[in-house]
RNA sequence: CGGGGCGUAGCGCAGUUUGGUAGCGCACCAGUUUCGGGUACUGGGGGUCGGCGGUUCGAGUCCGCCCGCCCCGACCA
């Protein structure tokens, strides 16, 4: 590609609209311009980052074979009725209606349409096991759409569904597909973690997170730090080391103004590990919990939401509080005031011998209380682990909580749709069974802005080599030069012709326009022509990743340009960590 | 959804307090200059001041409604 005639056009100044540097990155270089709020235009130099991430996406699926379907982007609201997820999935589904008033809704994406198609096409068990994919642009209406790529709205996706016969066809399924994103995710050259994680509306069973590591990453994770235990927080469990207390008498004191658990326990002289602090909570369904968790620990709303088989948990407003008859600042489970609201407690509550909680009185709370003697309810694990607790699977290293980009997620469904949905194929015994499903995504814009967020400097982009949009530029410092022009022009048809995949900036603008541009762009392999090296009869090659330059003869650059990009590509075949 | 902020040229912003016919930098066009890290100078084009309505002789500026965008929060009762 000739620089002057690409529609390539980069912003010296900082873009308002980006908080994280991938993003400002992005709209600087020209990769993307923004339409509306998390949707943007792919302009070509962001498309060429997209095709080749998906590229590579495609013969690691196709690898583990996986086949390429294009489903519609608009499905008829009847499908997402049938499964039920209709009424589930909330306001992020983009609802819309044809002229005829029917509804359908953007997919955000599309179990209820393969299940479809193979329940059309599937009738026995010897046509399985089969997995379909896509490369497809979706929509989900994000509460709060940010970080460009990152958070949009709409968005491009990888998504893969499995049709299995029975769970161990479904787990062979799972495996491959594993071993696909990890492949996947370290030819793109990412630094990343697969983690336990929750499975959110999609539903089913084991779930798996790709993370790519990096401190604007929106997801938090705990790894530990001697076995290959990762997770992410919403899910994480950990071992932690019981003090159980004394065991004392259940007692009424007077705490009179002090509603927080630090005032509290500050006033009573206990450590707010001795305490059980109360959050009341209405769920979707109008049903209303009030969870304990130890004061000095936070209530993980994942694990509350999934405890109560709720979709959307929300907190109550103080109002509501006194509605339902619950002292704010005093609420406490012995003699909890109020049936209406189903209380649940943390495991850890159980361990304490001695708890301050709250009397269900204004200006009183409760010491001594335990739990077994003085109340009872249903026990949930609601916490949220904390760093340096005790790692759950080899019981002896230390949790590290760390930041991650959700590039991929993997989830195995069971028979969740098909159920729903009537999806059944005949077994050996000529009985009909629903398919058992799993279900894999790929962000691939979210892959390819993470890959920045992890490889750039003050100057911009360092693109690993195999999502770059181009793997070698030429600058020509001095397009006067008919010389140096004649030189660089038959280069870059040189280049061309071998199949290297070269950006050639030919542009008459000055040197530190083209350089600047250059580092912003990011391309991995750069060869300079200006006028002084090239009256020695040398070009200068060099790395976008690091400031060296290499002096090298101008009619030997084909071969040591061919050496430096195998050798890149090489290192993303190494394993790494 | 709650709170805060912003909307003036393609981008980044000033002007709004005190109403008087719109400006700066970058980008763009023409010319001169410069030529290995965003060159300097001269000249130029480009605006329904987010929209609608109101107040006023006169509104970017004051008032009302609406729209769009950004940030923070939505775990401690």
């Amino acid at each position: 590609m000739r620089y002057s005639r690409s529609f390539i056009y980069t912003l010296k100044e900082e873009q308002k609209e980006a908080t994280i540097v991938s993003h400002n990155l992005l709209l600087r270089g020209g990769f993307m311009v923004k339409l509306a709020s998390g949707i943007y235009n792919y302009l070509p130099l962001g498309l060429k980052v997209i095709k080749k991430v998906s590229q590579i996406v495609r013969e690691e699926m196709d690898r583990a074979g996986a086949i390429e379907i294009l489903m519609a982007a608009i499905q008829p609201a009847e499908l997402w009725k049938e499964s039920g997820r209709w009424h589930e999935y909330g306001k992020e589904l983009l609802r819309i209606k044809d002229r005829g008033g029917r509804d359908f809704v953007f997919g955000p994406t599309h179990e209820e349409v393969v299940t479809d198609i193979v329940r059309k096409f599937i009738k026995g068990y010897k046509q399985l096991p089969v997995n379909l994919y896509q490369i497809q642009t979706k929509f989900r209406d994000e509460l709060r759409p940010r970080f460009g790529l990152m958070r949009g709205r709409e968005f491009i996706m990888k998504d893969a569904y499995s049709f299995d016969k029975d769970e161990q066809g479904m787990d062979l399924s799972y495996q491959k597909m594993r071993d696909a994103y990890n492949n996947i995710f370290r030819r793109c050259g990412l630094n990343f973690r697969s983690v336990e994680a929750d499975t959110g509306s999609i539903g089913g069973k084991d779930s798996e997170e790709f993370m790519v590591l990096s401190k604007t990453g929106e997801d938090e994770i705990v790894v530990c730090d001697r076995c290959d235990y990762a997770s992410n927080v919403e899910r994480a469990t950990s071992i932690t080391e019981d003090e159980p207390g004394e065991e004392m008498e259940l007692k009424k004191v007077a705490t009179p103004g002090k509603e927080t658990i630090s005032d509290v326990c500050e006033f009573l002289g206990a450590d707010p590990k001795f305490s059980a602090k109360a959050l009341v909570y209405r769920n979707d369904e109008g049903n209303y919990f009030c969870f304990f968790v130890e004061g000095d620990d936070e209530l993980n709303l994942i694990k509350a939401m999934r405890a109560t088989g709720s979709i959307e948990i929300e907190m109550v407003s103080d109002e509501e509080l006194e509605n339902l008859g619950l002292e704010k600042g005093y609420i406490g489970p012995v003699n909890f005031p109020n049936r209406d609201v189903k209380v649940l407690c943390d495991y850890r509550i159980t361990k304490r011998n001695n708890l301050v909680v709250g009397a269900n009185e204004h200006g009183f709370h409760l010491v001594g209380a335990k739990y077994g003697r003085d109340f009872e309810c249903e026990l949930a694990d609601l916490r949220m682990v904390k760093e340096g607790e005790i790692c759950p699977k080899c019981k002896k290293g230390r949790l590290k909580k760390m930041r991650g980009i959700e590039v991929g997620h993997i989830f195995k469904l069971g028979q969740k749709y098909s159920k729903a949905m009537n999806a059944v194929f005949l077994d050996e015994n000529g009985r009909a069974v629903p398919f058992y499903m799993g279900c894999y995504g790929i962000g691939i814009g979210r892959t390819a802005q993470a890959a920045i967020e992890q490889n750039h400097d003050e100057f911009g982009i360092i693109w690993p080599i195999s999502i770059a949009p181009f793997e070698i530029e030429i600058v020509s410092l001095d397009t006067r030069s008919e010389e140096i022009r004649n030189y660089c022009d038959s280069l870059y048809e040189l280049f061309e012709k071998e199949g290297l995949d070269v950006l050639y900036d030919d542009r008459d603008e000055r040197a530190g326009v083209k350089l600047n541009d250059m580092d912003l762009i990011g391309i991995p392999i750069r060869v300079i022509v200006g006028k002084k090296s090239f009256e020695e009869g040398k070009v200068e090659l060099s790395l976008r990743r690091d400031r060296n330059k290499e002096k090298i003869d101008k009619n030997s650059v084909l071969d040591r340009v061919k050496e430096l990009r195998d050798k890149l590509y090489r290192e993303l075949e190494e394993v790494r960590r």
